[in-house]
DNA sequence: GACTGTCATATGCAAAAGGTATGAAATTCG
DNA sequence: CGAATTTCATACCTTTTGCATATGACAGTC
């Protein structure tokens, strides 16, 4: 394909100014050398684009059809440069965001995610909620751009991880519940209640936390219903079936009947993390982690 | 240093292949200067396009968001070579075709009409009627292509014509009329009955011909009507308010109550011709031509 | 540890694009 | 009517740039 797009530009000038000397002019070079690329498109087509007349040049029927179909290619070249760019500074694009349920009441999260839209509204965002183990098989996949998750887990060598939180958990009881009413209460008190907890599958990291510092209580919790989603937990409290322990970030989610007590003594702690493949730190991914603070 | 259409067929063939060794070998040249060009054209975009790895290249962002914007401008530039080529061959356009009244009912313009049609199906073909002062002025100002007229106007120096059918007229007569009952009639037979004829503004040409003949016979026609289309003259015919001479291709449209009636001795003939601009033979016009047999 | 496959670098040559000078033809204007 | 102007085309030369060849660096593989 011998025709390029220095081309096309100077058949567009020609076929605008219906002039060699102008259109030469416009696109910066001598009227010869357009009249000489001219004639060599019009070779490598087989067909002439221009009658020559005396007071200038006029398309044929060949170059009016050239001018419909390329008309708008200079544009679309310019444009794809733009869009390269912005890319590239991570103006646009798609980033695919994991977090899990917990992590989606983080303020901090929620703050992240509402400064990214704003200051790159065109870059697709996509909100993706999955269970920490999830993320972390969906980021070395590459399904995730970016997760929000509980750090700790094995197979992070290959991510890098960024604490942006940390948090205690809160005792998660019956509003009714006689530990309730000092506004705070102990592990040790809770000994004898059935847990409600996420299973090992759903979260690992918070499960394992909760386990040490009741054991750091002087008990082993004991399990009275495994969830998979940390609001199930919370309703499940509300329902009178146990007690359980969330970070504190859940206390935004208000059930009626549950109340939110802080641990007193060596409280479990939540810490949230955000995380991305260690190689790929592409445009979108170094913006969204500028975003959070 | 310009993005050209060389550089996005480059560009294309790496980011399909993933491998510069590879889309080298496809758009047929070496790796170094592929490489080479690659990384001008990063440069000149400003970013990179591909993160090199040592399994081979892929797309970055910026490349990504490149790729959808150009991703069709190869084949667009082609399509517009082929179209240019298929236009140069007269396949495709637009042909503005004017005619009068009467040459539309000319087999010869019927047939060439269709046989352009079938030969040429992707060709816009835009029929206009009106009347020979009105082509020829429409010819000459660029708002017809071609015309089928009568030939014989003044300002013919800037046209083309060519006589495509020579057809002598028939007397219209009512069908009771006493001079029709021999099958043919001598004008001067009708030297007493009022003629229904075109307006000169409409039809000269035709109107100069038919007084001529008369003056032939003998004498001045009586103008009972003036119309400006061949039809309604026939209609008139019907009507009972004269007599009319119409090229021979009228009579078949048939009105009941007329009869078409050979004109004996020196009958006024109908030339119909195809013209178009002298300078402007294009491929349209020079197809269209063709078929006329 | 040699081999293979990746992309990058260096250098020389050839093709292509651009510049300058000039020519031919027709219109415009004094 | 003829000179000036304007149009695009031609000829020749210079500069740019695209491509090939040879080679290097680096990493994964047998």
């Amino acid at each position: 394909m011998t025709v390029d797009l220095r081309h096309i530009a100077y058949f567009l000038a020609v076929a605008e100014e219906q002039n060699f000397t102008r259109a030469a002019e416009r696109v910066g070079i001598q009227q010869p050398p357009l009249s000489r690329q001219i004639r060599d498109m019009e070779e490598s087509i087989g067909a002439a684009l221009f009658r020559r007349t005396r007071k200038g040049a006029e398309l044929t029927e060949a170059g009016a059809a050239f001018r419909e179909a390329v008309r708008h290619v200079p544009d679309q070249v310019a444009h794809a440069i733009t869009e390269a760019r912005r890319a590239a500074r991570g103006e646009v694009g798609v980033l695919r965001l994991g977090y899990t349920t917990s992590a989606g009441f983080n303020p901090v999260v929620a703050q992240a995610i509402r400064s990214f839209r704003s200051q790159y509204p065109d870059v697709d965002l996509t909100l993706i909620e999955a269970n920490t183990p999830q993320l972390m098989q969906g980021i070395h996949a590459g399904t995730y751009d970016l997760v929000f998750l509980r750090p700790g887990m094995a197979g992070g060598e290959a991510l890098r991880e960024r604490v942006l939180s940390e948090e205690q958990m809160l005792a998660v009881l019956p509003a009714d519940h006689p530990a309730g009413i000092q506004g705070s209460v102990d592990l040790a008190d809770l000994r004898d209640e059935p847990f409600i907890l996420l299973s090992h599958a759903a979260g690992p990291i918070l499960l394992d936390e909760i386990f040490q510092a009741c054991r750091s209580a002087g008990f082993t919790p004991r399990i009275g219903q495994r969830v998979s989603q940390i609001t199930s937990a919370i309703n499940l409290v509300a329902n009178g079936m146990g007690v359980s322990v969330v970070p504190a970030s859940m206390r935004f989610l208000q059930v009626p009947g549950v109340a939110y007590l802080g641990i007193t003594g060596h409280a479990p702690l939540a810490r949230l993390a955000v995380a991305h493949r260690r190689g790929d730190s592409g445009p979108l991914v170094r913006n969204f982690l500028a975003g959070c603070a």
